[in-house]
DNA sequence: TAGTGGTCTAGACCACGGG
DNA sequence: CCGTGGTCTAGACCACTAG
């Protein structure tokens, strides 16, 4: 564990703590390198992770801020390239399909750049409190991502190629737009053809910058919402 | 100008230059140091800059590279607080109205922590090549800023925000979700009741941690289409 | 004008990638 | 093992906020 990460973990348990609200003040940061025994950019570096997380704000020649979203409920981030985590509740999987391609199609295979295009295709359905709020379609290269059963499809993606493939997401592309479901796909999301939709195609990048992960998701527009917390800040 | 703005700048510089494209190299750091006259943490600052603008990555042990987006011809960021730039072309705006409010409606009141709401809403129609894609309703506090015009509105409220009335605008927050349009909203955008759109519900804050700007925003589905680049590097 | 964050330096040492 | 990025330090000086 980094220093800096420490010192973000201890500012947030902090602010948890001491129950502080948004526009509440933190400690300055001369405070913090004392209380920590770190440096001045080891602070600074937690900090901008904080910032950077919709945590914290700062205000030069003022003082550090708990910046705290107005009310997240029910709402998930579009933005962190970490799944699903926290606002989100009782996400439960349905594992529609896991093939193994000797190429992905055009659609996806066009964004990778490596040789070997062995891939699995991977469908899923997810729902929060039972209701379904995305269908995922994606495709995974074999080469950084050798094996997919049902039992590790049921479970989050992420963790398993971060934790028990012990490879690193390092940054992704998304695009997005809105459309009208098929039947087919509006069937599965329990909804109607011709409702809307929106789409998402993420690319997700290995730390080597290769892309391992082509993604398609649609989210079911009455059981979906988003957020981002946005700031300027870099450190 | 800072340091990190210009090195950041020359870096960007370089690569347009040089034409390089995705995966490409750059110098190492050390380099960077001695070319620029800077000290590391300063060409640091400049390439976190840099990768949170989805420009470059880094790889550690290996070097730093050039992310290029693949094709992002038509998209529109979502994320960034800086208007609309670059990828759409041929942008026009139709200013619908302009009024006066003593309070603005619960809907923008409920973000607002001022005591004085008064406040302008302001209604755009913004076309790229005389199609629409989104129709704005926002509100700002008269307070931080205290005059709008129709020829103000028809241009940047960004830029004359920035510029003209030197605020700073320093973080957001966003909300999304897709909904049904009603007859109404969808007449102004060229479409059809029960087409689906994205909403996105904007809050802005100034520099003082303050929110001065509410916003609804309301996407044509059929000419306009999001990316963002993420990156989970911080400095 | 005091207090607080912002930028920048110079350099030490660590950790990872790839030959 | 070497080259490269990653983390961290200690401290100087600048720039902004607010009373």
């Amino acid at each position: 564990m980094k220093k800096y990460q420490l010192v973000a973990d201890k500012i947030r348990q902090a602010i948890k703590k001491n129950n502080l609200k948004r526009g509440d003040k933190l400690p300055k940061i001369k405070d913090l390198v004392d209380e920590f025994g770190v440096s001045k950019a080891t602070v600074l570096q937690a900090l901008a992770l904080l910032a950077k997380q919709g945590t914290v704000y700062k205000i030069q020649g003022s003082g550090i801020f708990v910046r705290e979203p107005a009310d997240l409920e029910g709402y998930m981030s579009l933005l962190t390239n970490r799944g699903l985590t926290g606002v989100v509740d009782n996400i439960s999987t349905e594992v529609i399909s896991i093939d193994e391609l000797d190429e992905p199609p055009e659609k996806a295979k066009k964004y990778f750049e490596d040789e070997d295009l062995r891939c699995y295709c991977l469908k899923r359905l997810r729902k929060t409190n039972d209701k379904p709020f995305v269908l995922e379609e994606s495709y995974y290269l074999k080469k950084y991502v050798p094996f997919i059963s049902k039992e590790i499809a049921q479970g989050s993606m992420f963790k398993y190629i971060s934790e028990g493939l012990n490879e690193e997401i390092r940054f992704s592309d998304k695009f997005m737009w809105v459309e009208k479901l098929n039947e087919c796909v509006a069937n599965k999301l329990e909804l109607k053809a011709g409702d809307p939709a929106l789409i998402v195609n993420d690319l997700y990048y290995m730390g080597n910058g290769k892309i391992f992960d082509v993604s398609f998701l649609t989210y079911n527009y009455q059981n979906s919402k988003f957020f981002d917390q946005s700031s300027d800040e870099i450190i």
